[in-house]
DNA sequence: CACTTTCATGTAAGCGGTTGTGCATTTACC
DNA sequence: GGTAAATGCACAACCGCTTACATGAAAGTG
């Protein structure tokens, strides 16, 4: 039906082999005979069968993706950074959500479907003591993480207790005292970003001699909606706060708006910092400490593929922290004297 | 190395044909004997080798999806609805995108990168005069399209021309009559949403004997930023619009960013309507015209599925209408009387 | 010039499954 | 009880490529 190697080597007057090294560049190849081969192939239109070449050279040219979202904005901006390294190294991307994005419940494991398929996989901001995680990392095979920071295996982020640490502080250099704080979630199992943040929040109220209160506090799951439920709770506390620090730019959207329901002004009334840079962030007039998201995907992928032509003891494991930075607008402003 | 087939024919006494019978599930095996297979093999931690098994069978059991952008909302929503069905299917999900993300420009055609590679490939929303699409489709394999309407190939999309007719129509009934437009790009390869939300304008202002000038009509590109610029142009005419129809929430949001910026208020100075049901839409208060992008990324992967298991002249071909609904927001209101 | 290297290519044994064919052994039927 | 059909399973030929090893010729060496 379709050509075959041996097509193309019956045509070319020479062996499979030698349309197999020819064809990829190998090495011990006369110019010439490489020529006359590449030629033969594109005149028959060859197309190698990647099932083939995977099965006999057991490497399979592709790499799994592996995320707990597809949709949310910092995931699929990771995406497209791998994407764009993965297709530039003429490899394959899997594409493999861990949780059911309609109905929220986990799916199978992705483990069990990792083996023999990929060569390496790819992990966006799962949480660190994800079971699910676990069983990837037993796997033993090339991995690269993004956000999530477990001994012994190389991944990328920035140092979010900086991050956490700067929103704030710019809180209190504004003069800000009673600051209040939305978080992802009280579940077990925290991203490591959610973990950092948290700390770089405290590190920073601590450094300045301030009080953190439960009652400031708040958690917002990282969604607008989340958000926005957990400011309208800190904001009809007995003595609410007059500058939030939110987890992430999604969450801090809904802060903008429930400060806009109870008819207070963002910068004003109360000051909101949120974290990630979102594409909507300049347009809602968001200070935010801004993470190079796209950029994140792609390190994290040119790292996997290093990896892939490395030998395992001289893989870097030391975290690799991309640079942020913070952008004021005028979602914080100085407290205003009373 | 690895547990193979013959390791599990030979712990269970039986032939590896057998064995591989036995673990699809295929008929004419004795359940008895088929227990015992599936017993051994999870006893051992057999894994299939894929590679093998799409040499052997030629399928491939993967599916491609082609997009122009990936972390745009839409497109990473679609992408979304896609995996869940794929995962669902056990299908391995291939993406690709085909312009490049960081740089812009074109990147290697995605066709001679889908030979042999994929049992199906999934379009979206790529401009059906796009000769990569052709490429793609002179492949002869089965597809399945969301967003573009090219004769002989299956799509799922909304109807465009009436979503924008009802959303032009909604500004109409306002009492609305200098109405405006943001389009996509004056460039020669549109999508097919882009052409039909024109006609869809056009339509309903015709239908109510409006006059639709070329003055009123600026290009957004798409994006936020080009929305923005869209309607200070269109602000900035000697007779400004009372109401403009943007092809998408997120040039709708420029355009909202824009009226702020001229100290203009959405739905009371001017009324704003876009397509889409962004998640941010709400959070904005934009009228728009929703349209369910999950099932629309859903609906084309189980339609390839079908396709899959379906002689060629059994395909549907007519493309498949999702519904629409309008949702008014405080972005439209009536016209003020002078 | 005899001898060792180097280089270009061929030979053939896999890689790990799938599936058409054939052969017993049951089961069904009259 | 004899024949026909159905069932369960093994055999073995692929699927299309990669690669260790073999081979012969050309080039380098003292």
């Amino acid at each position: 039906m379709a050509i075959t190697i041996r097509d193309v080597a019956e045509a070319a007057g020479v062996s499979t082999a030698t349309v197999s090294r020819a064809l990829r560049g190998l090495p011990n190849v006369d110019p010439v005979t490489r020529d006359r081969i590449a030629a033969v192939a594109a005149k028959l239109d060859y197309v190698i069968s990647p099932s083939a070449s995977r099965l006999a050279s057991g490497r399979t040219g592709s790499i799994a993706v592996i995320t707990p979202f597809i949709s949310r904005w910092f995931f699929s901006t990771v995406l497209s950074g791998v994407e764009s390294v993965l297709q530039a190294a003429g490899m394959d991307l899997l594409l493999m959500s861990v949780t059911d994005t309609a109905s929220g419940h986990h799916r199978l494991p992705p483990a069990p479907r990792l083996r023999r398929r990929v060569d390496g996989v790819l992990i966006i901001a799962m949480s660190p003591s994800d079971p699910q995680l676990r069983d990837v990392l037993n796997l033993g095979m090339p991995t690269s993480m993004i956000g999530v920071n477990v001994g012994g295996v190389p991944s990328v982020m920035i140092d979010d207790v900086a991050a956490a640490r700067i929103a704030t502080q710019h809180l209190i250099n504004l003069g800000h005292t009673r600051i209040g704080m939305i978080g992802g979630s009280p579940a077990e199992l925290p991203f490591t970003a959610e973990f950092d943040r948290e700390s770089g929040f405290r590190l920073a109220m601590e450094e300045s001699g301030l009080e953190t209160t439960p009652t400031l506090e708040a958690f917002g799951y990282f969604t607008i909606q989340g958000g926005e439920q957990a400011m309208t709770a800190l904001l009809t506390q007995k003595n609410p706060p007059t500058a939030v620090f939110a987890m992430s730019d999604e969450m801090a959207f809904g802060a903008l708006r429930a400060l806009r329901n109870h008819g207070l002004k963002p910068g004003v009334d109360v000051s909101v910092v949120g974290v990630d840079g979102h594409d909507m962030s300049e347009h809602l007039e968001l200070t935010t400490v801004v993470q190079p998201v796209f950029d994140l995907g792609r390190i994290a992928a040119e790292a996997l593929l290093v990896q892939l032509r490395t030998l395992p003891q001289d893989v870097n494991l030391e975290p690799t922290r991309v640079p942020t930075q913070l952008v004021v607008r005028s979602s914080t402003a100085p407290l205003r004297t009373v």
